[in-house]
DNA sequence: TGTACATCAGTGAACGCGCGTTCACTGATGTAC
DNA sequence: TGTACATCAGTGAACGCGCGTTCACTGATGTAC
């Protein structure tokens, strides 16, 4: 959604003007390279504040705290999750197949390059209970399970064991590739390359959602 | 290790006696209460020194600050894991392969719903850089995952597919079996049971190794 | 185009609180003889 | 068994700092006519 469709107000439900939502996006823009120098504990209202070269008090003006400027990043990174969608969509079969899952796999890379320290605290305050982060979680998994449980359907591959259920294996599949990124660094074992990791999630995930 | 084998000091290296070691697991027990029903984030020294009903000035004796703490208590789970290893060893063919398969999956299971807040906390920090922690869980990681490449050069499917490497598809294997506990509340979702994604879970990873 | 007014946006300065941390001390336990 | 001394363990109280939060205000921008 863009600012036209949904327009963005601050905490007393005012409308922002040009000059509100640029100062707004510096605020986030800010709190997400702070996340990813220091840690979330070392992320404080003052420090963002100091960083954005303004009064604490402007900061106030358009989130109630630290881990609303990370709710409000992580919803922006859903946003970029349709286009993953079509990625499950069509033919899995032969070098389509390969050439679809491996896609899937770089994507999830990327994305979590991109957006790791953000959906980082996403998930640890969704496991930890936090109920507007289990929801944003919810939003961004659940299209993607739908899809490859709907991928399983088509392509026979429900059934081919008894054992294997297809919406648990759409989690199992989720977890790969929601570590992808994270055991880049867990590298140097054994000498596994970022390719490697991306190029043997990707044939999993094929195996699994195929069947074959 | 023991307590006999390697005496625990306190932070100015004074050996500890009966009385000492006690308070010291006190307030361990306690941080890793408190850490499971708040977050990391809202969790203080004088938090701890309250719950334990003692002066923050004893909790300084012992740990210079809370993620020290949670760094010896990360260190404590890591102990309980050989007994994980032998279960990869052994002959993974048939019935007893999956059987083998599901005791692994019902393992990490049951560690993660025990030990999950500090695990938790141990993985965002050591995805955040902290060496500390990231040694701590290369030394949980490393056995488990020498143990699956070993099982599938064992079992002859290394090579099965020229996409598939045995260290990547170890590191898969992982990453599904540490956020199994954590799916588990993602459930709901198309009402999986816990026992659905254990199954399906050890049916992954059994095939995964054994290239069956 | 100019002026007056309304609303938007930003902030300086202050407040109080609670946290982290330490010191100097007391009380408990162990040990030597 | 008793006494003296050494070490261990625990803590009350205090300090200062920096954070979160808010208020009352100023300046910037937009709009009507």
């Amino acid at each position: 959604m863009s600012p036209e469709a949904r327009p963005i107000a601050d905490l007393s439900g005012r409308r922002l003007g040009a000059r509100a939502l640029a100062k707004r996006r510096r605020i986030m823009d800010v709190t997400r390279s702070l996340l990813a120098e220091r840690g979330l504990r070392e992320l404080r209202v003052a420090d963002i504040a100091r960083s954005v070269v303004t009064s604490p008090a402007t900061f106030y003006q358009y989130f109630s705290d630290v881990e609303d400027v990370v709710l409000q990043l992580a919803a922006e990174a859903n946003e970029e999750l349709p286009a993953l969608i079509e990625l499950f969509e069509g033919d899995w079969r032969g070098a389509e197949g390969h050439r679809r899952s491996r896609d899937v796999a770089a994507f999830f890379m990327a994305y979590w390059v991109d957006h790791g320290p953000v959906l980082r605290v996403r998930n640890l305050a969704a496991d930890e209970g936090d109920e507007r982060f289990m929801a944003l979680r919810r939003a961004a998994m659940e299209p993607i399970l739908d899809a490859m449980v709907a991928l399983m359907q088509r392509s026979g591959s429900v059934g081919s064991s008894p054992w294997i259920q297809p919406q648990s294996a759409a989690l199992a599949m989720s977890a790969i590739l929601d570590r992808l990124a994270a055991y880049q660094s867990v590298v140097d074992y054994g000498g596994v390359s970022s390719d490697d990791l991306v190029d043997t999630s990707a044939q999993i995930l094929r195996r699994t959602l195929t069947g074959t």
